[in-house]
DNA sequence: GTACTTTTACTCGGATACCGTCTGTCCGAGTAATTATGG
DNA sequence: CCATAATTACTCGGACAGACGGTATCCGAGTAAAAGTAC
């Protein structure tokens, strides 16, 4: 029903896991996808998207496991969208009106596309506003604070290296 | 891919053919997916979405067909997109971070919903400012204009009553 | 010619099927730290 | 003790199954204009 994925949501969660990492550890697939309640085999899917996007950065054999690429302030939202769902635009034409009108192929002629690409850009604008690292301070406020702590013990625990 | 339906790209052609129509004409359903290349069963499944949202009226029985309920002016493309999609979100929180960080059911608590809340309307706001009207005035402007002429000979040939 | 019936051409809405995408599962392969083994 | 081999715990990537939504098809029902029929 036109809905983002659901994958998109938990990237944006484990990349803010990722981020209460100490400098050089790194958190494997499994913890993460324990935490998030899902596939483990799925979510190294997702992952392997973020790796390919160089959000993240992967370590493998024993020990091995996820780490940021970059800092938190130099991720945003739309990153991690955009490594999840892919470039396509929201809207592409179907060449209707072409047909309709008995055009030619070389004449792009949808009435929508223009309103649809600034619309679309109108939507990536506000998520390319917030970056990992506001996000990781809303945490940090009430009413989550004392949680996110707790779940920053959680990391320390499972974290490796 | 979390892309948009045909459907709203038809249904934004059906209505233009709509709004060709002399006053108190109809169109048939037949007709109009005929033009647009698509199933006539499954289209008038699309108009009957555009009848519900009051943008269109159907007029059963022998010379039936459809028509604009209301002037091209007060229709925007947002409009049509609403009744085709229905009025769910592209973004809706799975409450992963609810269940991270064990939180009770009342504690609404998406870091992601406010942001995404907020994008969702600055696209919208663009498909608002797009009136039905305002396209069909691009389908007479050059290089359409020959072709539009010809499709409004089409649609006096095919409208009824 | 008028009243009534039948036909016809539409819309209406439910049931069902097909197909692509998202999610989930399984498997074999690669990699590197750890452990075991042999001298 | 040191070098080498085996084990282990991860990532990597392909193949495939299940669920779901969008599209498409079929059917019977409703509706109203047109055509046919009876008197």
């Amino acid at each position: 029903m036109m809905h983002m994925k659901t994958g998109v949501e938990q990237s944006v969660y484990a990349i803010l896991l990722l981020n209460m990492l100490p400098n050089k550890a790194v958190l494997p697939c499994e913890a993460i996808s324990q935490l998030l309640s899902t596939s483990p085999t799925y979510f190294q899917k997702l992952l392997r998207k973020l790796v390919n996007a160089d959000l993240i950065t992967s370590v493998p054999g024993v020990k091995g496991g996820f780490k940021l690429t970059k800092r938190p302030e130099n991720i945003c939202v739309y990153d991690i969208y955009q490594a999840i769902e892919g470039q396509k635009s929201l809207y592409s034409s179907s060449g209707i009106l072409g047909d309709m009108l008995e055009l030619k192929q070389e004449e792009s002629c949808c009435l929508l596309t223009g309103l649809m690409d600034e619309a679309e850009y109108a939507w990536k604008l506000v998520m390319k506003r917030e970056t990992i690292a506001a996000l990781a301070e809303k945490m940090k406020e009430q009413p989550f604070r004392l949680k996110t702590e707790e779940l920053q013990r959680w990391v320390q625990e499972k974290m490796v290296a």
